[in-house]
DNA sequence: TATGCGATATTCT
DNA sequence: GAATATCGCATAG
């Protein structure tokens, strides 16, 4: 009885290209809101649906690349649509994708996705079969999809395994409140989600913030 | 349901 | 040595 599964159901996506990126940041979190996250692995293919991002734009004392470029954080600096992956808290990858110019250092976070294909692999990766839990939260989201410091600096519009996808479906309202997890600029409400949708992160007392 | 806290590794100070 | 764009389990209410 796996009929009515999300990962049953025919995928019609399109790959995304640059040019139809945003290079603004944040114009790229809303723009993301919505769109397919692919990764397309030998024997199967990962796909999910962005409900959750962070922008960290220039200038943004929160952002990895507020105090310049180092080695750790190059791929922040590539042009629009690239990833970068960076390993946090001993346990986790987050994957952000690059925004602005090239030489540019800042990046969207994905923060949580709704699963849409490839959900067994997630479940053992995740060690769960609780469809909440598989995509809900950077982290998460991150092992589900198997992405770590191999997809490092990929370029997501660019007939890779990784790669940007069109939406499937109509996008509701989307919110805008604070960051999660930070310690500075933490009043800026540079988290964007989909309004409703029950696979984003965090509390639900820090979604009450205005469109 | 809500809050608290330890685990864990990479990077920069 | 300290800090960290988190998670999952523990405990209390």
């Amino acid at each position: 009885m796996m009929s009515n599964t999300p990962s049953n159901r025919p995928l019609r996506v399109r790959r995304l290209r640059r040019s139809e990126l945003p290079a603004d940041t944040i114009e790229l979190a809303r723009y993301l809101i919505g769109k397919t996250l692919v990764h397309d692995l030998s024997r199967m293919r990962l796909a999910g649906r962005i409900v959750e991002t962070e922008a960290y734009p220039i200038g943004d004392a929160a952002a990895h690349a507020f105090r310049g470029e180092t080695p750790g954080i190059r791929s922040l600096f590539l042009a629009h649509g690239h990833a970068y992956v960076f390993f946090t808290y001993g346990s986790c990858f987050m994957m952000n994708v690059s925004s602005e110019e090239a030489g540019t250092g800042a990046g969207v976070l994905l923060r949580a996705l709704e699963p849409l294909e490839g959900i067994r692999f997630m479940q053992r990766r995740r060690g769960t079969t609780r469809l909440l839990d598989l995509t809900r939260g950077p982290g998460r989201l991150a092992q589900a999809m198997d992405i770590d410091k191999r997809v490092d600096g990929v370029n997501l519009c660019a007939g890779g395994n990784l790669w940007l996808g069109t939406a499937l479906r109509r996008v509701s309202p989307i919110g805008a409140v604070t960051r999660i997890g930070i310690t500075r600029d933490i009043q800026r409400p540079y988290r964007f989600y989909e309004r409703g949708n029950p696979f984003v992160s965090g509390p639900k007392r820090l979604l009450k913030g205005i469109a």
